[in-house]
DNA sequence: TACTAACCGAGACGGTACGTCAGGTCTTAGC
DNA sequence: GCTAAGACCTGACGTACCGTCTCGGTTAGTA
């Protein structure tokens, strides 16, 4: 987070832990009532019952507190063994998509990725903090997946990685578009077709009755 | 767009036709130099050749506006007849990644679609000027795909409109996810294995049925 | 006011002699309600059914139109021939604190003195539309006044003039004062007692002789 | 002025002391140079290297403002004891004349008169720092020439405070009349004629030659 | 226990942009 | 060629936040 490098100092007094998370708290809470545009760290500031001077000692500005306060969100996010690769992957869309259905993840995360377009520090942070961090669920679907032999032991280093890629883009892109740009919600069914999907392709979306 | 209602005025000076569509080009300029959270109503205005008010005029505030100026850069895409499905999702992924990959489009489609979430009217708008506009697409594509024989024809009216939907939100989702998010360049590759994913689905060798 | 040079056009639609009237009036409202730094053109005409154009056309500005307004004002007065000189200055004390008394006067008299001290040509509207214009109240009472012998004949023209001029400013001073800058009301027992301090001075019981 | 109340706020950075005077100062110098219609607070601020809010801080709006320019100027009038009653009041009114006569006194006293006249708040606030501050120098000026022997004592307090309006007002407005509204310069001769007045009356403005 | 350095709150500071409003000008259509 | 209507440009308004600064006062952790 903003940690003190580590060789620093050990006098004086020490900064209150309390404050930075009644700070990320008020934050999210700000954002739960207010969005993004209208979200100022005065106000969360107030709300956290602690100076301006404090906050902007802390973070360098709305962005970077936004990141922290949206990234806490996401690490709740957990992989469900659930016994089936569709099944694994419905159960992910479903919690990220009840993540994302938060108002304070909705407009946060929306907001840092718009100004992350024009600011390459912001950009990594984002990365580092949030997207990143979450591979780790894709990583962990696959290797439960192969230990079940539902999918085929990877052969080139290279290839699974940018399959990993993939796979989160698709799946990630697609509960965000669902949730905020189409703004419809992330049902069960939804997800159960989505996992079809992305198991048996298209053609299968309406398979032919048996017999 | 913000037409006087048709039974309207016959008096007094006529709004300038030219004014509309320099303030939307500005606004498009504006967003790809300084980003949303820095442009401002006032140098949109100065760089359009406008009033501040003119601008006010017309616009309910900055949100309308870039909305509106977004929206003109995805009327332009188009589907292509390649001649076969996967060809033509592909097709479509690079256009649409190539808009979203302009700055203007960035920052400005992702920041009115962070707004939107505490904003009803603004959510309503995005849909009807940007998102429903273009799952004519989605439509096209099915119907040259059943026209070839791809996909068979659909039954049930309302399963076919969830499916476009869905296909919808998989496709336009990974495509903002890839470029946004994760921040990583749409290539020709990357389009051609999101459409095998989206044909075939994921186990590129298809597993051993259990047994 | 801003009348067509003598030989004018005979062409084209005459300008509506109504329209000046209402104006100077809905002048006169807008500044009782107002005053005269809310006081707006565009409101005025509104008030007056008029466009502002028609406003503009015939006025210059917001000084001008209020001269005009005010200085119809000021045309009532005239002087009461009540057989003393000290008697006449009562009643035209007391019928100029009428006047000044009205809401429209006291803004607009003293708005537009305050810009004409950076206004030569509204200085000169000023002195020919009121100031000048009431010295008549003056000069017709010296006249009563030595008709009846109360004040000896004027010898020297100029001395004459000036002392006009000097008496002009002591009685308007002093009700001005006593109206807009004390804020106290000009009563039938104020009156008197300026009129018996320029009739008499100020020593009322009269200094013994020095030696 | 707009002192803190006594009990007030030990916290916080303080005011600038200096800020008060450079904008007091910006401010007349504002007056002389645009008049008071076209002196605008923004513009104050730049030339008192302050920003707008600090005024706003500190004034409620231009009306406040200027009332404290401009009773400033008011302070550096004192009565001269000169020996006799005509000449203290001949050196006062030379005096009063001379402030007067600059420009940012004449357009921003006026100008707040007449906004005054819709605004009681600001005529107390015109009183307070400039009438009554003033009518010390016709109680000094009394009681000089009572010392002297040149006036009566003063028999009941409530008539002797009347006076003192009556002769406030007259001075002060026949001097006001004679530079604002008359703009005609008061000279040595005219302040001796106005002093003549007020001691012995009009008859005598031209006394009969002796013998 | 006392020192002391960094913390903390409050709030004034110089700025920038806001969204509104009035001033004046202009461009229509209609009389 | 006047009129009403209203869009136009200009520029000031008063407000809200920004991020910085200067205060007085507090709070550990040594010395």
């Amino acid at each position: 987070m903003q940690s003190r490098s580590s060789a620093s100092r050990a006098t004086g007094r020490p900064r209150s832990a309390a404050a930075d998370a009644a700070i990320l708290e008020a934050t999210r809470a700000a954002l739960v009532e207010l969005g993004w545009s209208k979200l100022t760290l005065g106000d969360v500031a107030t709300r956290a019952g602690v100076a301006k001077t404090t906050l902007y000692r802390r973070w360098a500005g709305k962005n970077e507190l936004v990141v922290d306060a949206v990234a806490e969100l996401f690490d709740e996010l957990e992989l469900p063994d659930s016994g089936s690769l569709a099944a694994d992957i419905e159960g992910v869309v479903l919690q990220f998509a009840a993540i994302l259905d938060r108002p304070e993840a909705k407009s946060g995360l929306m907001a840092v990725v718009a100004e992350s377009t024009h600011d390459g520090a912001l950009r990594a942070r984002i990365r580092a903090s949030i997207v990143d961090r979450q591979k780790r669920l894709v990583l962990e679907g696959r290797a439960h997946a192969q230990a079940r032999g539902e999918l085929p032991p990877e052969e080139d280093p290279g290839t699974a990685a940018r399959a990993v890629d993939l796979i989160f883009d698709v799946v990630a892109g697609a509960v965000l578009h669902r949730t905020l740009v189409s703004a419809e919600p992330v049902t069960e069914d939804w997800a159960c077709r989505l996992a079809q999907i992305l198991l048996q392709g298209l053609p299968e979306t309406t398979p032919p009755p048996p017999g």
